[in-house]
DNA sequence: TTCACTATTTGATATAGGTCAAAGGAAAGC
DNA sequence: GCTTTCCTTTGACCTATATCAAATAGTGAA
């Protein structure tokens, strides 16, 4: 899914704003296990994969990795409160495979907000999408049995589990690695 | 907080921009205990509130209410994914309190979006405001221990606990009223 | 192929918080 | 003021999942 494509599904953009949008992007390659940006540093750019998954995760206090969330093709990627509040990110974000990615700054993308209706229109709908996937795991998260949240997990990120570890996805769903491979295996547990 | 001067202090509309819009709002007056939808009904309006609480539920399998947000005043309401779709609303909402709402449907909310580049920005911001107060509370509720959990929800909604009944903030929490109950007398317990 | 390292699985045990049951308190209707 | 109903607290016990520890399986480098 290249971003061309992607933001005309969306918003019925001319061409001469997809043009002018779209030039406002970098492409970036970015290899394996590279990190976009660090906790406490303010992530300054808005990423779209284009190819590869990305993740963005927290250390607890205790050390141990918490996967926040995965960013698949054809996402917008970013420590979205430090990108927009401009403040110290709590998050890492990582790619998880070789990756293909457009990045804009801040600057660029509040000069196409201003700049055309149709974007702002964009970010409004992106972002209310966004508010729905995350209501739906919060709901995932906070009601279900382990079992529950990992098949729920498979219907919200299909190619997940052969793309990455087992311990990120673990940890995403809110539980222990033991207790995923545990589920894997047990086939036929009680629920759903 | 009314929402003219809420509108105001979000984006600089100027004034006839803001009375056209606030022109497109209905007054409403809800008694406490009040639905606004129900489960399977399409939500037809987004909700201001101006005095009052309301909060958005579902029921469980066996028949629990679990509250999913808080509504206070100076927010929106709405069962956001129904409302957006136009899809049956999995979430019952309610006031819980004598309430004042102002209301827009759909159609008139699309009609202001499409008039006003200011309005679709407005529309951005409140998204991803309450997108990363969503995010938020999943942390929270994933990564927290049900007392950490409960502080969390005081800075989030400080004047709650004296407006709602126990039960409803209990299972916002992920937690039964009984385990809510001993975090209140329990005063100090290991965490935080 | 072998080594070194990382990821996954398995087992044994511990615990936070759930469930069930019942008793107090508070508040709304009459 | 009494009664009914709802809300909150308390107690005893239980279960899903965490933790800790170790074995096994994969994977990439040389």
């Amino acid at each position: 899914m290249n971003l061309h494509d992607f933001l005309r599904n969306i918003v019925p953009f001319s061409s001469e704003e997809l043009t002018d949008i779209t030039a406002h992007f970098e492409r970036e390659i970015v290899s394996k296990n590279q990190s976009l940006v660090k906790e406490n540093q303010v992530c300054t750019k808005l990423f779209f994969v284009e190819k590869g998954v990305g993740r963005s995760y927290y250390l607890k206090e205790d050390g141990k990795e918490v996967t926040q969330w995965f960013f698949m093709e054809g996402k917008f990627m970013s420590s979205i409160e430090s990108f927009f509040q401009q403040t110290p990110s709590l998050y890492y974000l990582e790619m998880l495979e070789d990756s293909v990615l457009y990045s804009i700054t801040r600057e660029n993308l509040d000069l196409l907000f201003a700049r055309y209706h149709n974007m702002e229109k964009l970010g409004r709908l992106l972002s209310t999408e966004m508010l729905t996937r995350v209501v739906n795991k919060l709901n995932a998260v906070q009601f279900q049995t382990a079992k529950q949240r990992y098949d729920y997990m498979l219907t919200e990120f299909p190619s997940i589990s052969s793309r990455v570890p087992l311990g990120s996805i673990a940890s995403y769903l809110g539980m222990t690695q033991e207790t995923l491979s545990r589920i894997r295996r047990g086939g036929t547990s009680r629920n759903s």
